[in-house]
Parts: structure tokens; C-alpha cells; sequence
DNA sequence: CACAACTGTAATTGATATTATTACAGTACG
DNA sequence: CGTACTGTAATAATATCAATTACAGTTGTG
């Protein structure tokens, strides 16, 4: 899985808790722990769906523009981390002249869309907002 | 996703093919596009699982010793890959001051192996033979 | 206007993970 | 005893990932 995911969740769970929906990319890389650059190369992603708005210049950064539970880390997924279940190493080679060995990428091709199409299901029940009323009840206990 | 589980079920579905179920590290790495270090390496790991024999010596080799049709790919996920699901790359600092961002690898943690029994779930409908038999179809169209 | 505080983006470096390769000891067969 | 294998570890080569640096562009403010 591709940590992109994870910068790109973690920040918005964060938007959603700040009470303006709001931060700078450096406010989030502490939080996120990682560089302010590569939040906003993250960001500026989100930003193309419309999940964020941004504002250069001076009191600018990044700004909450949907509703946290209207938001599922399916869409994330599909926008950071679309086909990252499967490897980027390929058994078999179709030249080959074994119906096995021909055949194995695209068999296992099928097979891991199949799969992602299984965990996109799964993330499509998780919201933003549900994540931080999660991380919230977590702290009362 | 790891690539040794690309690795273990390829040389199963090719066992699998073999009308008397062998082969050597040397034919099965051919088959697979790899070193037969490395399939020696799998297969000994599917070996101590009771998938397959092994015999050192001249004319040795690997041989199936379950039945294709029982062994799914959530046993052989659970035996090369299990938590490959989860990026190692973690965001947040459970020291930080921040209920979100001292939160958030727990969270995170628990939407993965979510995600993990997901993915294992799809997995075990999936059996070795059955990818064979679905390989066997496509030639014969 | 000039400056400070931001984002956008690309290039570079450094760290880490992955794969291939080599090497050799151990085992079995003929 | 020699050949053909597995088992395993160490090393080298490569690819991927993350941090860092750099700087142009934008905007609010004194």
C-alpha cells in the first residue's frame, strides 16, 4: 500500500478536527510526521477532487470543502493508491511456450483486481468523520 | 503485496499441472521468471506447511502433495505475505500532544487488518486448482 | 511597494527494500 | 566417487520510497 494513502487520510481526519477545517502544510507535516513538500504534493491532489481548497500567500494553506462523513477512504484509495495491491513484479512471460507459465499474468492480473475491487468495498464503509468519531471516543475511554 | 506470494502460487499451479506433480527449483524458476534460489527459498517455506515434498539428491525436486482444489490463496497469503497489506511507512507519534495525530497509528492499524481479513476472505475463494481449471478454459477459446 | 508567509513543483540526495547472483555445505542416486 | 539436486546465507545490483533542497509564484500586511 502506498503511504501517500495514509499522509492523505491522516490530513483530512486533521481538517476535519480543527474547528476552522484548517492548516498549513508545515502544521500538518508535524502532525503527520513527515516534510511540509510532501504534503502538499498530497494536498494539491486532494485539492483536484474538491476534497480541499487551498490559498497561497501569506495566511494561506489548506481548507476542509466537504463533509468528513460524506468522504470514504474508498475515494482516497482511489485517488492516492488506485492499483497498489498488486506487485510491481510479474511471474511468467506470455511467449513462453507453457500454458502455465503464459497464462500466470493475466490469471493473476484478474485475480488482484478482483481483490482490489474487494478492499475498495471494504474502505467504502469508512468515513473521514467516522475515523475521527473513533479517534474521539478512543480518548474518553 | 509481497511478489513470493506470486512466486508460491505459480510453482503450485504448475505443480499442479505436472501430471505426476514435479519438478526442480531449476524447471519451476524457468517457469516463473526468477532465480531457483529464490523458488527453492518459497518452496521451502510451502514445505514445511505440508504443501509439498521435497527431495534433495540427484533426480530431487519438488512434488504436490496436497490436493490443488483444497489449498486457497488465503493459506498461502497467511503463510508469505501475511500483513503485507499495511504500509510500513506510519504517520502520527502516539507521544504527540494532539489527539489526532497520537491517535491515528492505532486507528490506522485497525482499518488495515480490516482491510487484511478482507483481502483474506476473497482469498479463500480462490483455490489453487480453480486457477488452474481458469487457465486451462482461456487456451480453449 | 517591499517583505513575510504561504503553496506548487521539480530535482537531488539519502535510505530502504527488493531481486539477482554467487557460493558452498549437505543429501541422494547410480 | 561423481553428478544432480536442495538448503541457506552472504553479497551485489537495482528499484522504490522518503527527505531535503531550491526556487518560482501568490497573497496579505505594514
Amino acid at each position: 500500500m502506498n503511504s501517500e494513502f495514509i499522509i492523505a487520510v491522516h490530513s483530512l481526519v486533521l481538517l476535519a478536527h480543527r474547528e476552522d477545517g484548517m492548516a498549513s502544510s508545515e502544521e500538518i507535516a508535524a502532525n503527520v510526521c513527515t516534510h511540509p513538500a510532501r504534503v502538499r504534493k498530497v494536498l494539491g491532489c486532494l485539492r483536484k477532487l474538491g476534497y480541499v481548497s487551498t490559498r497561497e500567500g501569506s495566511g494561506g494553506g489548506y481548507r476542509l470543502t466537504c463533509d468528513p462523513m460524506e468522504v470514504t477512504l474508498a475515494d482516497v484509495y482511489r485517488a492516492m493508491s488506485a492499483g497498489s495491491l498488486m506487485p510491481n513484479w510479474c511471474s511468467g512471460d506470455p511467449e513462453m511456450d507453457c500454458m502455465v507459465g503464459s497464462n500466470m499474468q493475466d490469471v493473476m492480473n484478474s485475480v488482484f483486481c478482483g481483490a482490489e475491487k474487494q478492499l475498495e468495498a471494504y474502505f467504502s464503509d469508512i468515513t473521514i468523520g467516522g475515523m475521527l468519531l473513533n479517534i474521539a471516543q478512543r480518548q474518553h475511554v
